[in-house]
DNA sequence: ACTAAGTTTTAGACGCGTCTAATGCGGGGT
DNA sequence: ACCCCGCATTAGACGCGTCTAAAACTTAGT
């Protein structure tokens, strides 16, 4: 029986790996969670124990595939609960990350498919992030771009746009930056900021903000 | 900030509380929440720290107001989320009570709200038990009888089913016993039995499960 | 009133997840 | 090649919720 906070660790440790990337580190990890690198050194012995990372001392972690299936499986909890909350129970979309982290550790196998069920087994949540399907069958690698890194003059659509912080979620809605919608950049300036048009408005996002926008390049046919 | 664990305290000591009867005792509590009588001495201790309970040494504890309504606050969430199951997300009527236990601390008062909202502010759950109000106004006492204290002859309507335990409550409702039933109380047997009719079957209950269907002696008009 | 049975509390321990303070490792700049 | 600084780990502590074993209280029966 694995504990909410293992659960956690574990998610944590899944969305600060970048595919092939480097091993994530404890301070990465400790910054995530919010909680002290002694505490993530002695948690993540805990999970090298039951082998659901492999862990390199001094060097930092990866998820073994064991510890790779529990984290998506809550990663499939939380998106489920987003679309679900944003869909059926009225939620707006930037308001529903923190109810779903509450519930994410709770839910039954049951309610994990009558939700998906309900919802007509959606493969993205309402911040356009994949959904893990029930097989819990790794996600495909990212083929999007940070907004931070886009070029002068590129125009783009925005394929996801982070759910760490629904205050920054909130103000970018209500802009309309949203999953789908077409950006052109404007300038990127050396102040840390750069400048869009959508929809006719020219808005200005700190750099910061710009990198947790991930975008697509060119329009591409999707299934 | 309570702990989920010290609400669970406060509900178990909410419903093995009797209106105006003896203080609940340490036993039963450590019965009813499957740990050992010390552990809920030492509960008892903070709880009572904190004012949630009255505690008389050697002799129990009764709630305080704010315990009270603290039970009541997760009652409402535990009620509410039965209700929701079986209702928007297809749950079987006797499936749903492990499920709002899991999910019952972990809601936000929007989500109450949402879903209340979206049950059309109902009054009982799906076992026949009241919900409170959102403003955790205390339940209106209970005027209801156990089956197994009916004579022979009598007959009655079912008000509620206990929620505790979901075999039982699958058994009883495949057989048409649920919210609202009639029933003919056909024998008492001396050797812990009952016999009722129900739909034109005859239907055998130990007490122990006849203890725990609640019945209106006549029917009444309810608003 | 005394005593025995049953219940409750006290005492002391443990695992979990967290912390602060102190120590240890290792990679980059001179 | 060395040293330093930043990051990671070890050491030791704490609060929580739980346990078992032992002591204390209550109460019912004689």
């Amino acid at each position: 029986m694995l504990s909410d906070v293992m659960e956690d660790y574990l998610k944590a440790t899944y969305v600060l790996q970048r595919e092939g990337g480097p091993p994530v580190r404890t301070s990465d990890l400790a910054e995530y969670l919010g909680v002290t690198p002694p505490t993530v050194t002695s948690m993540l012995e805990k999970l090298a124990d039951r082998e659901l990372v492999e862990r390199e001392k001094y060097k930092g972690v990866e998820l073994s595939d064991e510890g790779e299936t529990v984290a998506l499986e809550i990663l499939r909890h939380h998106r489920l609960l987003e679309s679900y909350l944003a869909e059926h129970l009225d939620y707006d979309w930037s308001e529903v990350h923190e109810e779903a982290d509450a519930l994410e550790h709770h839910i039954s196998e049951a309610f994990e498919r009558r939700v998906a069920n309900a919802l007509g087994e959606p493969r993205v949540d309402p911040h356009g992030d994949p959904i893990p399907t029930e097989e819990l069958a790794p996600l495909a690698d990212d083929d999007t771009a940070a907004l931070a890194d886009i070029e002068e003059g590129e125009t783009v659509t925005v394929a996801r746009v982070s759910d760490r912080d629904d205050e920054h979620l909130a103000y970018l809605a209500e802009r309309g930056i949203e999953p789908g919608a077409e950006l052109d950049v404007v300038t990127v300036a050396p102040i840390d900021m750069v400048t869009v048009h959508v929809e006719g408005d020219e808005i200005h996002l700190p750099t910061a903000i710009a990198a947790s926008i991930r975008v697509e390049r060119e329009t591409r046919a999707t299934a």
